[in-house]
DNA sequence: TTGACTCAACATCCTTTGCTACAA
DNA sequence: TTGTAGGTTTCCATGTTGAGTCA
């Protein structure tokens, strides 16, 4: 018996083999399923590489056409000699890759920002020497990795993204854009390289994986796991997590020592009138309707309720003001004039939660703004600006937190940001790359105290 | 080519408590 | 009596991004 492999829009299709007629009968094939309409048995893309498995296990014989498109791209692109690299890994780099093979090339590298991530599927493609898609979340890091792989390949780098849709057969996408072409390029590559992976844990974004038959993946970030549990769906599409190190792993080697230093301030009298009133709302509504919060999803049940119910609605609302009152307290500016002070000489990046308060620090201190609202060519001179140095200081909402290529820092100050864990580490990581004279980063993290925010800082780190 | 705009998608959003209806 | 699941079928607000459209 011989079964034929084919890809079709985001599917492997499951047929008979040119040797004997009608349909074979199959061993169990992971996520294999007819298609009520055609009759067909098919599965997403990617579970291509089970498939194959599980059909060697079974001693079937393959007619495999899935990656005909990858192979053609390889042939036209004189792939493998044409990717080579004289880049030497770093001890960890190599264990986190050898990690990565042992796992049969699928998984997850959890490694600190400016550990060197993108050497390492550099150097997995030089082994792999396949067609491939490195899909990453923003146009800035498109740019970045383009010039990468064009300083160190000698073949033409494609584009999905920025407003260019070319193919080559080494390739950098946006999530957006090859969310939109998964299908028609799904069967045009064989590894596929996720950068800042735990974006393939939206629901949208999912679908990108699901949509690719590239049987070697890399998943690479700072933060692997989410709250919301969706990481597990991303074990499933593209591996576990093969090797991990946190910042302290590298701190003082690979990257700079660090401390962080908490600050607390009290709010004014006024604003602790109106907080306690606000978060006074919050809390009885809360109590008195029952919820608990035993998960993160049930924040998401009040939210619902709140479209029918006006006594939810006006708890969230007044939970708004609450935060907004702590988040942006009076005499954390006080704090920041001091801290700025004492930091005369560094290179300082101030980061808030809302824009409002990056306006009026901009005007208070004079200092360079960013926020979704700056164009990118305001952005690229401020930041081309702040690296060479014409500007010691710089103050962002969370515009800088990733996916942005950062001059180097050494103060970061943190006025109010969420409870998020990977916002925190991304923060921090921003200081972090290693200083010329071996000197200390430093994060101030200021916290309105006996608030709420005291439990979401502690939540994040 | 650019810039201004709209739109859709994604992320965060969290208190110190025990209800109500139904099935086994 | 005891133990367990409950329910919705999108979204109070703010911030950020990429894609697409149009002038």
């Amino acid at each position: 018996m011989d079964v034929r492999l084919t890809y079709e829009n985001g599917t492997i299709r499951v047929g008979a083999g040119g040797s004997d007629a009608g349909e074979p009968s199959l061993p169990p094939l992971p996520g294999v399923e007819t298609d009520p309409r055609s009759g067909t048995p098919r599965a997403p893309a990617y579970r291509y590489a089970a498939i194959r498995r599980a059909l060697a296990v079974a001693g079937v014989s393959v007619d495999d056409h899935v990656l005909d498109a990858s192979d053609r791209a390889a042939a036209d692109a004189g792939l493998p000699d044409a990717l080579a690299t004289d880049y030497e890994l770093r001890e960890y780099q190599r264990e986190a890759l050898d990690a990565w093979r042992d796992a049969g090339d699928r998984g997850v590298l959890e490694l600190p920002t400016g550990a060197g991530k993108t050497v390492i599927a550099i150097r997995a493609m030089v082994e792999l020497g396949v067609p491939t898609l490195v899909v990453v979340p923003t146009v800035d890091l498109l740019d970045q990795w383009q010039r990468e792989l064009e300083a160190e390949f000698d073949v033409p780098i494609g584009r999905f993204g920025g407003g260019e849709q070319r193919r080559e057969a080494i390739t950098v996408s946006t999530y957006d854009s090859a969310y939109l072409k998964a299908e028609s390029v799904g069967d045009a590559f064989e590894f596929v390289v996720f950068d800042e992976v735990h974006h393939l844990g939206g629901e949208g974004y999912r679908d990108v994986a699901r949509l690719l038959a590239a049987p070697a993946r890399l998943g690479l970030t700072a933060t692997f796991e989410r709250p919301d549990g969706a990481h597990e769906t991303v074990a499933e599409l593209i591996g576990e997590r093969a090797y991990a190190l946190s910042v302290d792993d590298l701190a003082g080697d690979h990257l700079a020592p660090y401390d962080i230093r908490r600050i607390e301030v009290e709010l004014t009298p006024d604003e602790r009138d109106r907080y306690d009133a606000k978060q006074g709302v919050f809390v009885e509504y809360v109590r008195d309707a029952g919820i608990t919060f035993a998960s993160g999803s049930d924040y998401q049940k009040l939210v619902r309720r709140s479209g029918n119910d006006p006594a939810a609605r006006e708890a969230l609302l007044a939970k708004s003001e609450a935060r907004e009152i702590m988040m942006n307290a009076r005499r954390k500016v006080d704090r920041l004039e001091s801290i700025l002070d004492r930091h005369r000489d560094d290179r300082v990046i101030v980061f808030t939660a809302h824009t409002d308060l990056v306006y009026r620090l901009s005007e208070r201190f004079l200092l360079p703004a960013i926020t979704a609202e700056t164009g990118a060519t305001e952005r690229r001179e401020i930041l081309s600006r702040f690296r060479e140095g014409t500007y010691g200081r710089v103050v962002a909402a969370n515009v800088l937190d990733e996916g942005v290529d950062v001059p180097d820092a050494n103060v970061a100050v943190v006025l109010s940001g969420s409870g998020s864990e990977r916002e925190f580490t991304q923060r921090l990581g921003r200081v972090l790359r290693p200083k010329d004279d071996g000197g200390r980063a430093v994060l101030y993290e200021v916290v309105s105290a006996e608030t709420a925010e005291e439990r979401v800082a502690s939540r994040r780190r």
